[in-house]
DNA sequence: CCTCGCTTTGCAACCGGTTGCAAAAATCAT
DNA sequence: ATGATTTTTGCAACCGGTTGCAAAGCGAGG
């Protein structure tokens, strides 16, 4: 059905060989057959066929992207910066969405059976277990908005969770607020985790401060609301540090339900910076993440593992800053 | 480096052929040999190429997941629900970002030189011209989200765009808005234009309410902000229906800037029923976009058609819904 | 024990490319 | 024009599988 080489070789009155080198970068052609074949395969409308040709160079330039976090509005311009910046390498982005997806080596075997040439593990909440797996099965892989390791087993790429904590707690304090407080992802979150340390670590150094803490559910909307509705409720802080920007905006909408304002009686700080965190009727003050460097940065990182399979696993952080909009009140 | 067929047949003492009879359904191999295989296999790790396999066979299980719409977060949903419904088919979506690409021979070449099985546009803003294009690779390809035809050129799944816009226009009036108004996405989108069509038929119909429209230069937020502030600032309508829920939200944003509120100065209704139109912050009026149905039937089709391919085009249209919440007022 | 019919097996060709190697052709220096 | 060099070319083997075909193996029936 499909025009092969075969075609285009007797279609032109060459061997095959030279039509698989005239498609083949730098490779000895001259320019006289070079021509014939171009017309050739032009007339037949031709297309080599990427997959064959991966048997022998043993390269596909596929590349696993593998995720779960499907339900988190930030991760559409992750997969939007992901797949362009693949595209423009020359490479196709195989999509692997892990939602319901609990053992790493399904996902090894099935990105083996496609012969990926490497995995982008891109996900906050997803285990180390499954890069690991990856690394473990010798592909080429990095975890981006992975945790931060000093003593990396795989390559990361992402931010200082701890440093964005620390950020976070000494924003709410030089603005002046006397209880501050946590309100986390999912305790289970490596995320989570680090960010609190980073709260509490700058809380503890600042005695005169009353510092708290609860997590919700789920990075998400609802379980933002839910968990700022309970704390507004019992023993509600002047200020919150939110696990992310969606469950900011669920504490957000907790408080005006409340009939509170914000930042008049409750200051609110996030962290991402999605799209919507700038919009007029949102206007959260927000930790802003890096997304389009780390993606950059980890899409850079795989490609140069394709050359260099062995290199030592590194870590790459990228540094975080406030955007100020309007949950949070002013520096006095 | 990697484990292959003949590794296995010589580990267990049999011909390759055999090896590849234990790995593919419905082939005639004694239980004493399969077991043979499977033990060798388990213990050197063997993974089938599933590449290499398709040479012969002539199947990838690869579908190419084409897309423009990398900025309105309701397609996060989409592709949630397509990742896991292709791959609980055992297919694999090689995702296509097509946002800066003009030139559909382009994205044919690609997914040809990676013998996808079959392609998904998953767009509403694309061109048809793309997936035509595809069709006349001979690709198997549906158009989700696409343009209602009853000539269709190629397979459709969708919503009845004419309807949502009858169905507006018809709420709008139901609920007394004497000035009511389509404030609409790019005027070069075939949504919008459908949907302007059914809301200006439906008006046309009622003389006594008085119907104006204008054009968004975009499905976002900003856009939605811009021309709806344009409107406050000119001939204000008692109602609006907007392309779609993101743009609604730039309105409502635009709406509460101004210091009018919304339904008490103008009522806004959107489409698609995204998650965030649920948010109680926004609490959107809406038309609901069956998603969930649309690519469950798109993938159903295009794996049909895997079996058919020479099936004849058909569109698949499903009914959509008013969402009632705080954007508009009761019907009186 | 032999024959018949069915199942299982291996051989070898093939899928659509790539590539090392040696022969052929072109280029250069003399 | 000649020989030495360099470039271009085709052959054939290979990548990791699948599959048609014929031979081998098997159990049943006579």
């Amino acid at each position: 059905m499909a025009i092969t080489l075969k075609d285009v070789a007797e279609k032109a009155g060459v061997s095959r060989s030279a039509v698989s080198r005239t498609f083949t970068e730098g490779a000895s052609v001259s320019d006289k057959t070079r021509r014939k074949v171009e017309r050739a395969a032009d007339e037949l409308g031709y297309q080599p066929n990427a997959l064959a040709s991966s048997l022998t160079t043993g390269r596909t330039k596929l590349i696993g992207l593998i995720s779960n976090n499907f339900h988190n509005p930030i991760f559409l311009e992750v997969f939007d910066l992901f797949t362009r910046g693949l595209q423009d390498r020359g490479l196709r982005p195989l999509l692997v969405n892990l939602s319901d997806e609990t053992d790493p080596q399904n996902s090894v075997r099935l990105l083996r059976q496609y012969s990926v040439d490497g995995v982008i593990v891109a996900s906050s909440t997803l285990s180390p277990a499954f890069a690991r797996a990856f690394r473990e099965a010798r592909m080429p892989v990095v975890h981006s908005f992975g945790r931060f390791s000093s003593a990396p087993e795989v390559h990361v790429v992402g931010i200082d969770n701890i440093a964005c904590g620390r950020m976070a707690a000494e924003a709410l304090i030089a603005r002046g607020y006397q209880h501050i407080a946590f309100l986390g992802g999912p305790e289970s979150a490596t995320s989570t985790q680090d960010r609190f340390k980073g709260f509490m670590d700058v809380a503890e150094r600042h005695p005169e401060v009353r510092a708290t803490h609860s997590f919700a559910s789920a990075y998400s909307f609802d379980a933002g609301r839910v968990e700022m509705t309970k704390q507004l409720m019992t023993d509600r802080a002047d200020a919150y540090f939110c696990g992310d920007d969606v469950l900011s905006i669920g504490a957000l909408s907790a408080v005006q339900s409340a009939g509170l304002s914000c930042p008049g009686d409750v200051g609110i700080i996030g962290l991402n910076d999605m799209e919507m965190a700038r919009w007029e009727n949102i206007a959260l003050t927000t930790i802003r993440q890096p997304i389009p460097e780390i993606v950059e940065s980890s899409i850079e990182l795989v490609t140069t593992m394709l050359d260099d399979p062995g290199r030592m696993p590194e870590t790459r952080l990228f540094a975080c800053r406030i955007v100020e909009r309007e949950t949070l009140r002013p520096i006095p």
